[in-house]
DNA sequence: CGAGAAATTATTCAAGTGTATAACAAGGTG
DNA sequence: CACCTTGTTATACACTTGAATAATTTCTCG
């Protein structure tokens, strides 16, 4: 009748550690699902854990829910930057990144809903999406208005705003029901078509966001 | 110590009002707190119910996400539906239902983004959830074919069924973000959003859905 | 290498879960 | 008005839940 026998682990990892298995069951198994048991044996820990690390339950999945709202903006906005210089190529970048892995996955977009769900009636999960959409909308409108104004366009703060909006809706739609619906038409479809769409809405000449190569003024 | 008093409901009122004592528990509460006590107590009736009328709880809410997704394209269609001859306002109405009430509620967003994030690891939910979308989908494709085709531009399948897909995504998104975001930005906004942007990303003549007054051709 | 602090496990508990079963009462039918 | 079907309530049960507590093991630091 041995104990189990275990690793020390550093805060950082350990914490981490417990809410990406969390992350795991929560689109497994859904929220309620999620229960301490399942989450710390998925962690291979025993639930005593959850206590000692976040108190709660609740304070567990808060944070592994601003943990998962961090990883996405991230990886969009690391890929924009990544392109630097040329603002036309990095908000293409910015957008592709939405509509491609690691981003496009049925098991993020099934997180994502699953926590939206609960954002009107939980001020804490309230609070994070608030958070992470203000975010995400000051990054797509930072990225918006250098393309305007290399094209012409009207690019005032309130021009911006309004079709960061619409491209914010288009991205989250079409990556959530294109992760969904990946049986009704192939995902390969959705880099070209955010492309092309990205393009109408803000009123670019066609193409300029479709081509490969530099951007070519009119 | 006397029982509770009662009436007998047809089966289908029964049926409808524990459906609708469902969404509005799953709604506050989430899939996991909507209990069958809870939802029966909001209901005003006992727990027993349920399995006479349903015979689980799962099928309880299987059903109950059904007659929500049936409810949110019937609205939309029937107020399509209701202009009836011209194309561009048939569209103009369907897009505008679902930047309205009672499309537009955040009791609504919640719901769907519940269900939403089940799709993919329950069978059941996935079933209700791709009928729903290829249904809305077909909707959304033969409302745009004639607008297409009245200013003259191209309207072959595959070209009607990717602006469906685009606009498709942007309804959802907007219909989410904007229910959930009425903080950062008014939501009176979206009607008139949607309409600009959907002019945008369809290629129509700038105004052609924006303003009342029948369409005018170039 | 030994002791003390802290991380981790093991156990326990009360509250709540879905559902099965039995008792009851409402309302149509004769 | 009495009967009988069945919608409805009431009760019971086995099981799971989150959390609290106590017992142990690991690792660090002197």
């Amino acid at each position: 009748m041995s104990r189990k026998t275990f690793q020390r682990l550093s805060l950082d990892a350990r914490r981490k550690s417990l809410m990406e298995a969390t992350l795991r069951c929560v689109a497994r198994y859904g929220l309620s699902g999620a229960t301490v048991r399942r989450i710390t044996e998925e962690a291979g820990v025993t639930a005593g854990l959850v206590r000692h690390y976040f108190g709660s339950k609740d304070e567990l999945i808060g944070n592994a829910y601003a943990y998962l709202a961090g990883q996405l903006t991230a990886e969009a906005g690391s890929r924009a930057k990544q392109s630097e210089g040329d603002p036309v190529d990095q908000l293409r970048q910015f957008l592709l990144a939405n509509m491609t892995t690691p981003n496009l996955s049925e098991e993020k977009v099934s997180l994502w809903a699953t926590f939206i769900g609960r954002v009107r009636y939980e001020a804490a999960f309230a609070d994070i999406h608030r958070e992470g959409y203000r975010e995400f909308l000051a990054l797509l409108e930072a990225l918006i208005e250098p393309v305007l104004a290399l094209h012409g366009l009207p690019h005032g703060a309130s021009a911006c705003r309004r079709h960061a909006i619409a491209l914010n809706g288009l991205i989250d739609g079409l990556w959530m029901e294109g992760s969904l619906n990946s049986g009704l038409y192939g995902r390969a479809l959705l880099p070209e078509l955010i492309l092309e769409a990205g393009e109408r809405l803000l009123g670019l000449p066609a193409g300029s966001l479709q081509d490969q190569k530099k951007t070519q003024d009119s």
